[in-house]
RNA sequence: CGAGACGUGGCUCAGCUUGGUAGAGCGCUUGGUUCGGGACCAAGAGGUCGCAGGUUCGAAUCCUGUCGUCUCGACCA
């Protein structure tokens, strides 16, 4: 089992250095995206695109699972629309593009592109929602939308963006929360079974809640640096939206009702969460279940076996493809251990490599990104074996991550200790809080973090707000957040 | 949107102070030798110096504007 400390990759700034320098390096290394011609928008290159249509999958499946449908709803959001929901107008309206011309002559109203949904959503559901028989209604969009961000970043904040938005309509408060709630649950799932990122479930503050819902809850992550990244969010609407666009229906008593709404979704983002939380000094380390390439086969060996080897790796891949790996073979003109820190550099979880000695002891050699640790296994397991360590890797990952998030969360009891706690230790604190706005105004002025959520299982429960001091109405994480 | 830094072959950068028409390493192409952790030899290709103006006989170099990226700040799902 060699598992020694090689060289890192020279052409990869380290973490500790410049983590935001490491991060850019990473992404462009790995090929994931390139800068357009338009200022904060990227490209998606096919492996990091690839990436999304992973999670797709993954997240459509559930979706359905839990009796949901797709739809596709238009990108041009007419004015007033946004008008009819005050707080939602307040809060999109600084980031909002608008077309005001077409054809060569001004628009009779201007038209949004969408920043999110609800309204449009909204007026949709009330031509469609009459009767309780109609509901619940429970619809999901994948698409893009657009938000004019002030400050850009690869993945993590773009000013256009790709993510899905669940839109559904229940007869009363208790379904839609608990609709609200299931989709949380989904989220996590998602984000812990297959990104292998595990996340801190709780509910928002209300200064940090959607533009227009009742309560927002999220599913919060630690990325290698300390910071937050809010990896999913869901939301119950109340009744605002359907008495913004007047969404009724008649009840079994016959009488005139609103319908509650939820709107959930997770973007684009989760990628530069998970290149964050897992990413090491050699590149990026994905998790097998969204990988692009899962298993690189790489052949050794000079010209003369060559031959032998490579129509021997054919018959491996073809087990490996057959049993529904996303296998690759590289049989490039280049040196093995080129080859061998280019996949890291791309993350790929299991590296094959096959050269003379194994052909003659009828072995492969099993190699883990994340551990680096060398398996040698019979060829004729290749199947079994690889299967075993890509879900082994998932777990190894998993830990790592929850090991790492675990110590990072840190109780403070005072504003002082949390300040300590960001200069030396970094990553979130878990302190009391009383409730008011002020105080969390009070944190983010001297310590430019904020409430990340209330969560629902807090390891400690804290008496006193450690601003005020007051009695504490709530145990909350704080951190810096992308 | 404010402050600062930076834009030169695909990548990383030198050249700019003191204007004279562009270089290195890596990568790329071709041929050959190699191959269990970034191989080697030889021969090649490749840049209107981010863009637009201006100064000048002459601009990568000086001036102005603009666009983009990064860092910090303000704003924000």
């Amino acid at each position: 089992m060699s598992n020694e400390k090689q060289a890192v990759n020279k052409e990869i700034t380290p973490q500790a250095e410049d983590f935001s320098k490491w991060y850019l390096d990473v992404i462009k290394k790995a090929d994931l995206m390139s800068y357009s011609p338009v200022r904060g928008c990227i490209v998606f290159k096919p492996d990091g695109y690839e990436i999304w249509e992973n999670c797709q999958r993954e997240l459509d499946r559930r979706f359905k699972d839990t009796g949901h449908r797709n739809a596709y709803f238009p990108l041009f959001i007419p004015e007033s629309f946004f008008q009819k929901e005050k707080e939602h107008v307040e809060g999109f309206n600084p980031e909002l593009p608008w077309v005001t011309e077409a054809g060569g002559e001004k628009l009779e109203e201007r038209l949004a592109i969408r920043p999110t949904s609800e309204t449009m959503i909204g007026h949709m559901y009330a031509e469609w929602i009459n009767s309780y028989r109609d509901l619940p209604l429970l619809i999901n969009q994948w698409a893009n939308v657009v938000r004019w961000e002030k400050r850009t970043l690869p993945f993590l904040r773009t000013s256009e963006f790709l993510w899905q938005e669940g839109h559904t309509a229940h007869e009363d408060e208790a379904d839609a929360r608990r609709e609200t709630l299931q989709m949380l649950d989904v989220y996590t799932d998602f984000v812990e079974n297959v990104l292998a990122i595990p996340v801190i479930k709780g509910q928002k503050t209300p200064s940090e809640k959607f533009a227009g819902a009742v309560d927002t809850y999220s599913v919060e992550a630690m990325m290698k640096d300390g910071k937050a990244v809010q990896a999913g969010t869901s939301h119950y609407l109340g009744t605002n939206f359907a008495v913004a666009f007047d969404i009724k229906y008649l009840s079994r008593e016959n009488t005139h009702e609103y319908v509650h709404t939820t709107s959930w979704g997770v973007s684009t983002r989760l990628i530069g969460a998970l290149i964050m939380v897992h990413g090491d000094d050699r590149g990026l380390v994905m998790p097998p279940k969204v990988a692009p390439t899962q298993v690189i086969m790489i052949p050794i060996g000079p010209p003369k076996s060559r031959e032998q080897v490579t129509a021997r790796i054919d018959e491996l891949f073809a087990e490996l493809k057959a049993a529904g790996v996303r296998v690759r073979v590289d049989d490039r003109d280049q040196s093995p251990g080129w080859k061998f820190n280019e996949h890291e550099m791309r993350g790929v979880p299991i590296r094959v490599e096959l050269g003379p000695r194994d052909m003659e002891a009828g072995q492969v050699v099993l190699v883990s990104r994340v551990s680096g640790e060398k398996r040698v296994v019979a060829q004729a397991d290749i199947v079994s074996e690889v299967q075993r360590l890509l879900d082994e890797i998932h777990r190894d990952m998993f830990e790592k991550a929850k090991t790492f998030l675990h110590e990072h969360i840190t109780p403070v009891d005072t504003l002082e200790e949390f300040k300590n706690l960001l200069e030396d230790k970094g990553g979130f604190g878990l302190a009391g809080w009383c409730g008011s706005a002020s105080c969390e105004e009070h944190v983010k002025e001297q310590t430019k973090a904020t409430s990340r959520n209330i969560p629902f299982e807090p390891a400690v429960h804290k008496e006193s707000c450690f601003v005020c001091g007051e009695q504490a109405k709530h145990t909350v994480v704080w951190g810096r957040s992308y």
